[in-house]
DNA sequence: CATTCTTACGTACTGCGTAAGAATG
DNA sequence: CATTCTTACGCAGTACGTAAGAATG
């Protein structure tokens, strides 16, 4: 008999381009997978696969059938999503975010979620925008939450919040307060992020555009090692102004003004449009209402 | 995770309007049925069942997800069909007949439902008419061929041939060749069917109708009986003309001819409408190509 | 020769059946 | 008190995972 498993791996064998990653995203084994299809194939007495190479490229009756597939799934998440009292909701939702959020309001987030899907269990992992991305490509992830880093993101976007960033340095390094032109901070030894990083790839793009030449650089892919380096005195970094109010504050690190400033960095939350998990978009829309970069975990103040 | 396993329930107990009937229909017991739908109810936190009585009504929200899962079901049907090749097509068909069917041509019927869909065991029942009806209403037959009792059938209803039946008897009890007048029937001894017969039925009403009378009768429910107790000279009976022509040929049977002549039988193969099986519907069309009352199986002739 | 799907075999777990229990009319 | 659903418990059969095999580029 057609099983909503049969259809699941049809269908996320097709999303993803081969069995093993439609395994991965349905938490089995390629063997699972294998034999899913197989038993479709042998209950139908139709080929859905082309075995002739080992690829996973549909037949033309696999072409078909994954278009049920996908119709029968959608329709199923939709009445489940129907049916479900929110409280009652069990699922799991794998959620990707940057250190900068996962330093400031990710708590917020993961407790707004918990409060209204109380049965959702919420699994979050912190890492490099480019990774995340792929992982969403690769359905390992559910949501992320990251900069927007070109105007047409491939996934469904919601905007959720922005970061701005200033250039600081140690209070020792600073140049005064007066305003500098952009140019002039390539003077100073940088401390960049690289560009696996979201926020160093939309920056460096930008410096690019002002035809800031970028000497004596120092990367990081860690926000953490980036604010200590700073902290340190070993040069002048883009950080995030409004969680590190304190340490301005106090004076341990200090802004250096350029004009033009730089400009914010929008974060987005995306998700697969296809993705039957709507949760996906309930995530997406507690994200703006918690999203809050001006806290700092690290820092907390009183 | 909602499964079809929980729809089918929800779907039959609803249908047949118990956990019971439900159950029987999907070859299970109670006990499973009553679990897959706790674990529905549990899984999406609704009520599906009004638990106050033991009566399987449905709740408010219940009522919803019938229709979601009569609707899944559906779809899963038709593309359960779109996609299997015929030959391919597993399944089981129980098919109810009477006795005359049994007698001449359900084995043409069965080899070419075989034929056609070699995969799909059939099995078939023999009983009364009135029998056979309320097992279709069960759900615990999937297609009956019965006598036409009534101008609209309750459910999909396909001719597929009609029976012509006369008043016969043994030789000896004949009382010429003369065509009599129908009312004068009645001065024979008779061997009629009971009313849970269709047959049986159809004929009652039409003799009520002619404003025969009737008496000294002796009643069976089983035709071969009635054949058997019509040769041994018992009385007069109504008899289907095709089946028995060797006997006719043979004149160990002979025919009363009355006016009016007794109006042929119709019969028709039913199936449940809103069962997804378009298998039924297969075999109603099987059934009408099959027909052939003229056979009989108890006397071949060569 | 690395990648990707298939096959074989032993296992784990879901879901089932039996049978007894509770509730309803 | 008969009918109908629920609960408890032990079992069976499906579907899974591991690991080795085959095919492809």
């Amino acid at each position: 008999m057609l099983t909503f498993k049969q259809m699941e791996a049809l269908y996320w064998i097709v999303q993803l381009g081969s069995f093993e990653a439609a395994a991965t995203r349905l938490s089995t084994t390629q063997s699972a997978i294998s034999k899913r299809v197989q038993e479709l194939e042998r209950a139908f007495g139709v080929a859905v696969f082309d075995r002739a190479n080992r690829s996973a490229r549909l037949t033309e009756k696999g072409t078909e059938f994954f278009e049920y597939a996908r119709e029968l799934l959608e329709r199923r998440e939709y009445i489940v999503e129907r049916m479900s009292s929110k409280e009652a909701l069990v699922r799991q939702i794998r959620i990707g975010v940057t250190e900068l959020t996962a330093l400031t309001w990710l708590p917020r987030l993961i407790a707004a979620i918990q409060a209204e899907y109380p049965k959702v269990k919420v699994q979050a992992e912190v890492d490099l925008n480019a990774t995340l991305r792929e992982r969403l490509a690769a359905a390992t992830v559910d949501v992320i939450i990251v900069p927007q880093t070109h105007e047409v993101e491939p996934y469904t976007s919601t905007l959720v919040g922005q970061v701005q960033n200033a250039w600081m340095c140690a209070a020792r390094l600073a140049p005064g307060k007066r305003v500098i032109p952009l140019a002039e901070i390539a003077k100073f030894p940088l401390i960049l992020q690289g560009g696996l990083s979201g926020t160093g790839y939309v920056y460096s793009r930008f410096l690019e555009e002002q035809g800031v030449a970028l000497q004596r650089v120092l990367a990081s892919n860690s926000l953490i090692a980036q604010i200590g380096l700073t902290l340190s005195g070993l040069g002048v970094s883009y950080l995030p102004e409004a969680c590190l109010a304190r340490m301005l504050k106090r004076r341990t690190l200090v802004v250096v003004p350029t004009v033009p400033a730089l400009p914010p960095v929008r974060y987005v939350a995306m998700h697969r449009a296809e993705q039957s998990h709507s949760l996906s978009a309930a995530v997406a829309r507690l994200a703006a209402q918690s999203c809050d970069f001006c806290s700092n975990l690290l820092d907390p103040g009183s």
